[in-house]
DNA sequence: CCTTCATAGTTAACATGCTAACTGTTGCAT
DNA sequence: ATGCAACAGTTAGCATGTTAACTATGAAGG
């Protein structure tokens, strides 16, 4: 388990640079990624996507917000709830973001062969499948 | 990737159970637990073996000192290191966090027989070996 | 209609991770 | 000896993860 802390912990060094450069944090831009597949999410939605509290959200969507990169709106059936938009300027500043975190991953995984890797995904699999998933209260 | 973050999640989740019990943090009792294998260190040690900067360690410990759990003595012949010792206390508080920790690993790896996790190791080994270690400025 | 519970979000408080800037020592080179 | 680089810690500031407590709204029951 060590290992798998360790691995995880140079993957996100990695990724450091592209999220760096942009005045991001790792937090941030997984966000807004999620915001750009999931245009009508609610702040809901991200805290589970992200197995995050919802304070953890609200806090950061403001940051967002503040800096012009998300839109929130309540709206009209449902005014409990606020769906979050990616502004143009949010949009501009996440693209290539997944194909750079592919190619983060790539030179993680670049000692494993094909084979090697479909092997180490199939025992992650059978060790991800009994963790529970975050209960939401 | 995003299966091993799953499963690292999740055991972080399962080691709260010990963790908190004893109103500590999972950071607090890591520490508590390397202090206690490495009764001379200093906080730089300490730094480097859990990969965090220098600030959060001097001041996770200076909290564990307002809690009378670590004491911090500048040495003799050189006084810009302190050393770090772990009271009574502090030590009966960590006592058996290893084996906790252990058992919270079997269980994340039950899924898997011996083979499987041999191969696991060797496979996360090869992954591991070529992340750099923190650059310590 | 009104009470009650569930949902969505916020604020506050604490511990952590990070960088930048700072103080104090030690050691080495000139 | 002196001056400068390296080293060990600290403080300050920001963003994050967490829990607890709070507001506000919607839904369901009597």
């Amino acid at each position: 388990m060590e290992l798998m802390r360790w691995v995880v912990w140079g993957q996100r060094r990695i990724a450091d640079d592209w999220i760096r450069e942009r005045g991001l944090t790792h937090e941030q831009s997984a966000v807004l990624a999620y915001l750009s597949k999931n245009p009508d999410a609610i702040q809901r939605d991200v805290a589970r996507a992200t197995r995050t509290s919802a304070p953890g959200v609200s806090r950061l969507l403001a940051g967002l917000e503040r800096r012009g990169l998300v839109e929130r709106r309540t709206q009209e059936g449902d005014t409990r709830s606020r769906r979050v938009h990616v502004t143009p300027a949010g949009s501009e500043l996440i693209q290539g973001f997944e194909e750079a975190m592919d190619r983060v991953e790539e030179s993680i995984l670049a000692p494993l062969d094909a084979e090697e890797r479909a092997r180490l995904h199939d025992l992650l699999e059978q060790l991800a499948s009994r963790i529970e998933p975050p209960s939401f209260p």
